[in-house]
DNA sequence: GTCTATACTCAGATAGAC
DNA sequence: GTCTATCTGAGTATAGAC
C-alpha cells in the first residue's frame, strides 16, 4: 500500500462524491496528483478495478463510521446519526457513492453493480434494526426502512440540486415524528 | 418543427432517461437516426441547448400526463396516478429525467439547473395539493409532501439498480397507509 | 438537410526508457 | 514509480460541398 495509490484512491472518491464516477478519470487523479495518467495505471490494473475498489472502501468506511456514532444509543437516536451524515454530506457538497454508482450503473461492471446493491442492502438493514422499537401504524417495519432509505438518498440528489436542504429536513421531521 | 428534429429529441430523451446525461451525445443521436454528428448541429445549436430544450419538454409532457390521468380523482388517488407513473417507469428501466439531470448537474449550464429544480418544485406542489384533504398526525402537509417526491425518485433510482420494485412498493404501501 | 473533412479535447490502455 | 510516446475511440463543433 504506497502513500502515492492511497493518495489517488482519495482522489477519486472525492470526485465521485462530488461530481459524478465518470470525473474520476485516470487523467483527473494523476493532475490532482501531480503525476501523469500513465503512471497511475502502475497502481490500478485498470479503471474498472479502481471502480469497484472505491465501492468496496467505501461501504467499509461509512458503516465503519454509522457505527462508531451509534454505540450506546436508542433505535430513533440511531436513525438521527444516519440522518446527520447525510446531512454532512449535504454541508460537505458531496452525495453518497453509492447514488453516483447506481447514476453510472450502466458503464458499470456486474461485480460493481452488485457491491453498490450490497451498500445499499446493508444501509436498508441497519436501519431495519434501527426500528426493532418502533410501532409504526399500519405500515410494516421493513417498508418503513425501504421509505427511509429511499427518502434520504433522494433527499440528498434533490437538495444539492437546489442548493437548499428542504428536503432532508422533511425526511428528518418524519423520523422525529416516529 | 422537421419530422426529423423531433426524431432526434425523443432519441436523446430515451438516452437520457434508460441511460443517463451524457449518453444523449450528437453521435448517438446521428446513429440512431440515421444521419451523421454533423448534420444533428444543423437541427440544435449546441448541445447545452438541446439538453435544456429536452428538460422543459419532459416538465411539460409529464405533468400533463398526471393531469390526464387525475382529473376527477380524490387527493390520495392521485398520488396513487403518480405511484403508478413511476412504477411504469421502472418496468421500462426508465429513470425520471430530472434524477438524471441531478445526477449530472455539475456540467449543466445554469438554465439547464434551473429547469431541472423547476420540475421538481411542480412535483412537490402537485404532490402537495394531493394532500390537501389528508390529515397526518404530527409531520405537516409541506414535509410530508417533500418526504413523498424525494422516497419517490429515491426508491426509483434504488430500484433500477437492484432490479427489483421493492422500494417503490413500500412508498405505495406507505401513501396506502395515509 | 445532409454530407465530408477537419480541428480540438478528453478518455483508457500499453510499450519501453529511465 | 514515473516518464514519454503512441494507439484507439468517443465527444463537441465548424467550414464548405452538394
Amino acid at each position: 500500500m504506497s502513500d502515492t495509490r492511497e493518495h489517488l484512491k482519495a482522489i477519486a472518491t472525492d470526485q465521485v462524491c462530488t461530481k459524478n464516477l465518470a470525473a474520476a478519470s485516470f487523467r483527473e487523479m494523476g493532475k490532482a496528483a501531480g503525476i501523469k495518467s500513465s503512471s497511475v495505471h502502475y497502481h490500478f490494473k485498470s479503471r474498472d478495478a479502481l471502480v469497484l475498489e472505491l465501492i468496496k472502501d467505501y461501504h467499509r468506511d461509512f458503516f465503519q463510521l454509522l457505527d462508531e456514532r451509534s454505540e450506546d444509543v436508542s433505535g430513533k437516536q440511531r436513525l438521527q446519526v444516519l440522518c446527520d451524515v447525510f446531512t454532512e454530506y449535504f454541508t460537505q457538497d458531496r452525495q453518497c457513492m453509492a447514488s453516483a454508482y447506481s447514476a453510472g450503473s450502466f458503464e458499470l461492471t456486474d461485480d460493481s453493480v452488485n457491491a453498490a446493491e450490497e451498500f445499499y442492502e446493508a444501509l436498508y438493514e441497519w436501519v431495519l434494526e434501527s426500528l426493532a422499537s418502533v410501532r409504526y401504524m399500519s405500515l410494516g417495519r421493513e417498508a418503513l426502512a425501504r421509505l427511509i432509505v429511499s427518502s434520504l438518498q433522494g433527499a440528498l440528489v434533490a437538495d444539492r440540486l437546489r442548493n437548499d436542504a428542504v428536503n432532508l429536513a422533511a425526511v428528518q421531521d418524519f423520523i422525529l415524528s416516529l
